[in-house]
DNA sequence: TAACATTTTTACCGTTTGGTCAAATATCTT
DNA sequence: AAGATATTTGACCAAACGGTAAAAATGTTA
């Protein structure tokens, strides 16, 4: 998500002349930039839909208007394009709950980190949708993930929401389970579009739900869905 | 769901030969009814797992202790017995739903819809994850069922959660996206359990974290999570 | 432009996959 | 037991699949 430096505009005059060559720092090329990403970008598109087993390597290279052998020089596998994809993935699956600190209101940092995570379904629907056919799938290639990095910052998170429960502004349960609660809600519309649009009669462009969805959710976990008998 | 009679063992003695077949009414042998049964449960171990196009026929009918030409010989292709899964599991998924009649308080019919929901995902992970999966890849097979049986069903329970609306016993807000957020929040822990496990750190066949989800769902949809300044 | 490195393509390979077929076997009815 | 029907199996097939090898084409550097 960082704006990248296009390391072949810069000018370097007095160093070693490697630099000098059509490489990157990381010693690619602007035609091997260029095609890693047309490869990634085309591989979401089939892999969010028909899960890794139901892609071919065919229309992935189809898509990405290149030869699969071409494709291959790139990519060893498909596994290694499927797990590419997964990698950089993750940032943008975690950056909504990084952003919690605990300094605002309960109902204000949760009211964000909806905001956020729902922002995150609506821009990037194929990543969602590739992440939970991994998971649904058994999470055999971000399992290690799961249990560490997303584990580490659930706990610190968690800790946040504890401090609220034990205060009594947030009432008592598993802190964890308010984030389940707010990434299944969320995640929702992206993973599960096809039936929102199905029951809501949209087209499948159509994304004007997200401000009712954003609505109802905020009313729902700000507590004020049901009003008391 | 219905405990089903056994035809081949009820005796008839005055009527048409035919039923003195072992046949049951729907022309069905014991055996072609033991071997579909078998058949259905194979293929719904491995379909939900690996989704539609990572399951193979030698799998299912490994899993189901039969050649796979006697698999075909009971389904003509690996698309039929998806069909057939995914035809079979519409009940289990409306069931919970059909149950909300408006009688009740809106917090206990909600709270009761919750429930069920909840004890379907823990009882059906594998039909919530076959689901998931077929909504994930497009919904191809049960796109009729979700533009007709499914859309019907929400429109009648959508209109007795606005008659709640109208006389300010919910809050303002489109009723179809309540039912949404139960969906995804009940569904969330079969479909990503594996996600959940690994968070709660619990083992494979551990189901103990449905009673934290239970307590969590209710104060959440309840009003009571979020204490009000 | 010559030499070198990178990129792309053509042709191909072994395996897996969904599915067929005819023959063999088991089961049921009379 | 005989005949009819239902079930099961082994051998097989064409297509699709992931992936390879080597040459051809293109780009880059000196």
């Amino acid at each position: 998500m960082l704006p990248e430096i296009d390391w072949n505009n810069i000018v370097v005059t007095a160093i070693s002349p490697d630099l000098l060559l059509a490489k990157t720092k990381r010693g690619k090329t602007r035609i091997q930039q260029a095609n890693e990403e047309r490869i990634l970008a085309a591989a979401l598109e089939i892999f969010s839909i028909n899960g890794f087993h139901g892609a071919t390597l065919d229309r992935i290279a189809t898509q990405a208007e290149m030869s699969k052998p071409n494709l291959l020089y790139y990519y060893k596998s498909k596994e290694e394009i499927h797990i590419a994809l997964l990698t950089g993935l993750l940032d943008i699956w975690l950056a909504p709950l990084r952003e919690i600190t605990g300094t605002g209101a309960p109902a204000t940092e949760i009211g964000n980190y909806i905001s956020r995570k729902l922002e995150s379904s609506r821009k990037f629907p194929r990543e969602s949708r590739l992440f939970a056919n991994e998971i649904l799938a058994g999470a055999e290639h971000i399992g290690p993930f799961l249990q560490t990095e997303l584990k580490t910052l659930v706990d610190e998170k968690s800790a946040i929401l504890q401090g609220w429960i034990d205060v009594g502004r947030i009432a008592e349960c598993n802190p964890r389970h308010i984030l389940f609660a707010i990434w299944a809600t969320t995640q929702h519309y992206a993973d599960f579009s096809v039936q929102v649009r199905h029951i809501l009669e949209l087209k499948p462009d159509d994304q004007s739900y997200y401000k009712d969805a954003e609505t109802m959710l905020k009313t729902l976990f700000l507590g004020q869905l049901i009003t008391p008998e």
